[in-house]
RNA sequence: CGCGGGAUGGAGCAGUCCGGUAGCUCGUCAGGCUCAUAACCUGAAGGUCGUAGGUUCAAAUCCUACUCCCGCAACCA
């Protein structure tokens, strides 16, 4: 059995549709499954939505339904995505779910039982028209000077019974696991923050509430649900089988990787891993948190109305092609900039022009000038080895080490850099002039384009997965054959070549767009 | 002194941790090719790396001060 890989997103909290945001967070976890399963692993790979709390029980009262009903509603949008973006996910998990009810439970029960819960008094500044605190900081002047919530609506002190987590405790526990395990949070930049917001001393959390009813209840303390993050991040092992010893969470936990969004770190990186190691259960290896996509260098928000539907601009530009300019034009962990030219330029260049064209202009020689047939007798010259072995090294090496450590831009930028060097070499050898010249080496020289094309092809299958399945089945690559292990075997040729297998017509891979209008609309 | 991120040829970025000829994509201009999705290939122009000091044989890279921009309330990855 091979080793295990366990990756989560972050749980969507759905009291919206889903936005570019979500996508890219989705795309890039699924990037991550998939790379490591061509890499051997086995991986187990969930993402879901987050689906208690005020605001959900809120927005359902305003439409006039109960909470349930609305979040399966939500709920739908977020896997309608996924399947549209060709998520591979495993498991897709809702916190309404009972299984997860009782994990909840039995991770607070533990945290208890180590003594780090208490019942105490939450006190704050509390609209009962919001049914919401606010932090003093966050109340406006009214016009007679009253305190209103940044609604306008009043508010008054409150003071309501709530259980504590002791999360004082944990200061030197937690600064002592982010000096051990550099790894931990990353990128550094973040690991950084988290730790200077740690130094500066920690206050108990508040983790229930008696104002609303709809999550998680207290284990016997049934008047209160838990609070946010308690609910929240015991997904990770809900989806396992916790608090069964199931026999994946045996396998699985702890995750290998949490890839969340930059803001919630602090929930990932403090609160998490103090929850974790309260109840005695083995903290997750790696918390990575993602940049933000901006909006043609903007903040996206519904206020601006530049909320863009992943699905519209998939259905418009494409999903693969949605896919990699996502994880080729920004550089993972920074924030990113996006807009509906800039994914048609770059993926109008890099897939159509580049790499799409360079499979369509070689295929296309194979099919017209030698009937398809695939050989592998021919002399190898210096150019054609020297073109092989820098594809491979591009593929194998450069590119699967940039992205084992999360930097896909850097992988794909090598990806890029061989393909322009298989043009470059069809220039140089020019097979439409050794058609008449010197018909042996054409044919020499289209073979060892198709090698190369398959390791390119090969490599890119995690980015954008169908495009890749495509030209591998034209091709005629082996489904058994498209591991990353394939690429260091260089029997192939010789392989389909004996097989009998011809190349057929081959298809355009990837449109040119047009620029945007039509694409306009949905960014 | 609240915290953090950023400032690199026309545009967007990498490089900054571990100083040593400033790199990539797009765009522009010139040339080549015609197999291919009007795609491909070559070459050129274009930057005193925000400002001012400092350290050093040598700084985009280290140190100091300053300027400007963006996040840090909510929706929210």
């Amino acid at each position: 059995m091979s080793d295990p890989y366990y990756i989560t997103t972050a749980i969507s909290y759905p009291n919206g549709k889903p936005h570019i945001g979500h996508a890219y967070e989705a795309i890039a976890a699924d990037v991550i499954a998939r790379f490591q399963r061509l890499m051997g692993r086995d991986v187990r790979f969930q993402t879901g939505t987050d689906e208690h709390g005020l605001k959900m029980a809120q927005k359902a009262r305003e439409s006039g339904q109960t909470p349930r009903k609305l979040s399966d509603e939500m709920s739908s949008y977020f896997i309608q995505m996924c399947e549209k973006l060709d998520i591979s996910h495993d498991r897709f998990i809702r916190t309404v779910e009972p299984e997860h009810h009782e994990a909840s439970q039995a991770i607070w029960k533990a945290m208890e039982a180590n003594g780090d819960l208490y019942l105490d008094r939450y006190e704050g500044w509390y609209s009962i028209r919001d049914e919401a605190y606010y932090d003093e900081k966050e109340l406006v002047a009214g016009e007679g000077g009253e305190k209103l919530s940044p609604q306008g609506t009043a508010v008054e002190w409150t003071v309501e019974e709530s259980w504590f987590f002791r999360l004082s405790a944990y200061q030197d526990r937690l600064l002592a696991l982010y000096a051990d395990q550099p790894g931990f949070i990353q990128p550094d930049s973040r690991r950084n923050e988290i730790m200077r917001f740690v130094e500066g001393g920690l206050n108990d959390l508040s983790i229930s509430r008696t104002s609303f009813d709809w999550g998680v209840k207290v284990p016997g303390s049934e008047n209160h649900v838990m609070y946010v993050w308690v609910d929240a991040l015991t997904n990770y092992l809900t989806g396992l089988g916790y608090p069964e010893q199931s026999e994946d969470y045996e396998r699985y936990w702890p995750a290998d990787l949490h890839l969340i969004g930059k803001d919630i770190m602090r929930f990932h990186t403090v609160y998490w891993p103090a929850f974790l190691m309260s109840a005695g259960i083995a903290l997750p290896k790696q918390v990575f948190g993602h940049g933000f996509l901006l909006s043609k260098g903007e903040k996206m928000s519904k206020s601006l109305g530049n909320v863009v539907d992943p699905i519209a601009l998939a259905d418009a530009i494409g999903v693969d092609q949605l896919r990699y300019f996502l994880m080729r034009d920004v550089s993972f962990g920074n924030d990113g900039s996006y807009s509906a030219e800039a994914i048609v330029t770059k993926t109008n260049a890099d897939l159509a022009n580049s790499f799409g064209n360079l499979a369509q202009r070689s295929l296309s020689m194979i099919f017209k000038n030698l009937d398809g047939v695939i050989s592998s007798d021919w002399q190898v010259a210096q150019a054609d080895s020297d073109l092989y072995e820098k594809v491979l090294m591009a593929c194998r090496e450069d590119y699967q080490a940039a992205f084992s450590r999360l930097a896909f831009s850097e992988g794909l930028e090598a990806w890029i850099q061989a393909v322009f060097a298989c043009n470059q070499y069809i220039d140089e050898q020019a097979p439409w002039k050794l058609k008449t010249e010197d018909p042996d080496r054409m044919r020499a020289v289209l073979n060892n384009l198709l090698r190369c094309i398959r390791l390119l092809a090969l490599a890119i299958q995690p980015i954008i997965p169908k495009s890749a399945e495509k030209l591998l089945e034209q091709l005629g690559v082996d489904p058994d054959g498209r591991s990353f292990a394939a690429l260091s075997d260089d029997t192939w040729l010789a392989e389909t070549a004996a097989s009998g297998f011809t190349l057929a017509k081959p298809e355009p891979l990837f449109p040119r767009l047009d620029m945007p209008s039509h694409v306009e609309e949905a960014a």
